[in-house]
DNA sequence: ATCTAATACTTGACTTAGTCCAGTTTGTGT
DNA sequence: ACACAAACTGGACTAAGTCAAGTATTAGAT
């Protein structure tokens, strides 16, 4: 029985390489992490890798839909593999913990925008933004 | 009669000055452009500015609400001085022009995450991804 | 009108995130 | 096992933004 991550690529014709599987590993224990510390989780697994594979590999992986990159204000992208159930994210201003949200309205009603100038929208991305709890008890507000 | 940017600027308790009304100007005219582009814009103005005026005064700007900062996956942020109004937008990923999307469903619904995690949320940014009428006849499908 | 303290601006070095390119290595179908 | 396409490496490079020290400007008090 081969790994389910050997699998997807195939289906998706292509390569498999260690270093391919060592990042989708680590996307998939670690979601919302940037390429620098995928980098590290891989660097502790597989020994060593080039800063380009990774970036390669996950501008693979985005491409063929196997991976979702998110890229908030002030921070790096970030990369999960939770992938085609239209989810959304609420970060934190302070300390940048990223926790997905269902899409709000039950429905998709943020995925149909009133005007669309011409466009072929492919896609709604949705950031919620605020301050969670630990940071709200460190900005003392009275 | 004073300039309604340096009325605003006092209201804010912010200095006036000749690089600040400037930049709001430059924001005005040329809503989502980069800091770059700001700065170019600038310029052409008043001569001479630092980038780090610059992104100092964009940086108090969007402090004062003044001014709203987006930064969109794969570009520099943007910044336009349309606030307070909950509006979205909708950016080409062939060329990045950016339009502004009144809020899809009429009310606010998209401003309240289904479970919150404890987060005071003040902010839900919506981005909608697509292609704009000229990139979709480069891109030839057909 | 002048002075002064606080605020803002300039310059230039630095950092972080990411890309480009040339050469080598590896995966895969035959 | 072979060959060739695809992927990886290493190093230089770019773009966007930040830091820090010194100089100039603003705005309120005299």
């Amino acid at each position: 029985m081969t790994e389910v991550a050997v699998q997807l690529l195939r289906q998706h014709g292509v390569q498999v390489t260690a270093q391919r599987l060592a990042i989708m590993r680590a996307v998939r224990s670690r979601p919302h992490a940037t390429a620098d510390e995928l980098t590290d989780d891989v660097r502790a697994v597989i020994g060593s890798i080039s800063r380009q594979a990774v970036y390669d590999t996950l501008g693979v992986l985005v491409d063929k839909d196997l991976v979702r990159r998110i890229q908030p204000s002030g921070s790096a992208a970030r990369f999960e593999d939770r992938v085609g159930d239209n989810h959304h994210h609420l970060i934190c201003r302070g300390c940048a913990t990223t926790f997905d949200i269902n899409c709000a309205v039950g429905e998709v009603p943020c995925l149909t925008a009133d005007d669309d100038h011409g466009f072929e929208i492919d896609e709604a991305e949705v950031i919620y933004w605020g301050r969670c709890p630990k940071c709200l008890q460190l900005h003392t507000k009275t």
